[in-house]
DNA sequence: ATTGCCGGTTTGTCCGACAATCATACGATC
DNA sequence: GATCGTATGATTGTCGGACAAACCGGCAAT
């Protein structure tokens, strides 16, 4: 027997309401910041329940498409936050049994060319919050957990220079995966922290001086030694990554 | 005056509710397939009112961790599809003023490395697929909206065939970026389709022979490609990428 | 084996209600 | 005049209850 018809499906009204609301955001017809109407309003112009309108406002709220600024009531329509929805990647990854390995090597793919990159784009601004990363980072001497947080920023602020925000956004679930397995990476290994601290210098150096393929050498030779340390600290790169 | 405390945020019951149950989800204490309790039912072992846990519920499902199975009521556990999570990548991407250099140059950045570990790593059921993938491409001599479709394929299966979910989810939202300037240049450049076409049965051939360097060169001429078709079809680089 | 029917369960949607919070305006106090 | 307290209205968060539609399992009828 052939299937002859599709089955039709009939949404719920409550995802058409979203489905409305985020349409218009993503055609800019609401913009940014603008408050959206009240729940009640809201029911009133499509002709529904305001439960239903809640249960719509609650998945564009987790889509990051609106947003309660603080100390206000009306929802506001807002441009979903880049931690928000590498988040959302991270734990679909999570799930997927991504292994270390998996985010190790598209680090390796991704960002020597983001460092690259950044060498050419980065701005005075740039470089300096680059800097303050890495003095964090060698600042840190004591909890592992400041150190994986200093290391994460560091590649961030290369991120950021690079002015391309999906090069920013794609780097992001990364590092969100990694920070778990590079916390205990630095417990375990002593001179782990030496030799990032060098790799950041030498980052550094190279993206003050604007040269790219230094740069690209550099950031090769960091992710390199990310393998290295979690051999030498026995984390089995087959492992799925864990939760942040 | 200096902000001496911290504004104290007071979670409300329905996020609570979605949080407890994404934690749940992500560490596995609820796996893949199972089913939930009914909303009766959750909303007594956490007291509170059916409404609310209604709302988590649509929050989880937006989140893609929760799903109704067709034809069934309950809703059971889910790992996020790629192309769910990819769509909230693209959306924010989207509302972040991306331009196609930007999607460009991502695509420059990471679709090379990507085609030559797919070179070292493709099954003979993966090459069967991108195969499959370059032929449906060619076969397409009419709509362009068919075509790009067949593009956006071929990257994915060379994407699958890394046997690396990062990489495959992190190439996905450019593919849903790119596909309307795509569409455009294709309709405007008639010797587009050709090119492309050289290039897949290019990669094709790099990914059979295993050849990891090959299939680089190739997927990087493959990619250049792109932007001069742009350039020929007068597509401003500096525009904003548009919905899909 | 297919069809039709029945009762129990679950969801989608609605209605109405109330406390807590926020916005604003209006006085009261210093 | 500036600050504070308060009254008022709007809005959200949460609740309880309600009902139609759809699904499930079983059972009878054809």
């Amino acid at each position: 027997m052939s299937v002859e018809f599709a089955p039709l499906l009939l949404e719920p009204a409550y995802r058409k309401v979203a489905a409305t609301i985020g349409e218009r955001i993503l055609s800019r017809a609401l913009r940014e910041g603008e408050r959206l109407p009240s729940e009640i309003e809201l029911a009133r112009q499509f002709g529904v329940n305001r439960s239903t309108v809640r249960e719509a406002l609650r998945e564009l709220e987790s889509r990051g498409l609106v947003q309660r600024r603080p100390g206000s009531k009306l929802m506001s329509v807002s441009r979903p936050h880049h931690a928000t929805v590498a988040a959302g990647v991270s734990h679909a990854l999570l799930l997927h049994d991504v292994t270390v390995r998996n985010v190790w090597e598209a680090l390796t793919i991704l960002e020597p060319p983001l460092a690259e990159t950044a060498a050419r784009t980065r701005s005075a601004a740039d470089l300096e919050c680059i800097r303050a990363a890495a003095d964090a980072f060698s600042a840190q001497r004591a909890r592992a957990a400041q150190a994986v947080h200093s290391c994460a920023e560091f590649f961030r602020c290369i991120g950021r220079a690079t002015h391309n925000p999906v090069l920013g956004l794609a780097q992001e679930p990364l590092l969100q995966l990694l920070e778990p397995s590079l916390g205990v990476m630095i417990d375990k290994v002593p001179q782990a922290r030496a030799r990032i601290a060098t790799a950041q210098r030498r980052l550094v150096e190279a993206l003050e001086a604007r040269e790219p393929e230094l740069a690209h050498q550099w950031m090769a030779r960091h992710i390199r030694d990310f393998r290295r340390g979690y051999e030498l600290a026995g984390i089995d790169l087959g492992l799925r990554v864990t939760s942040a």
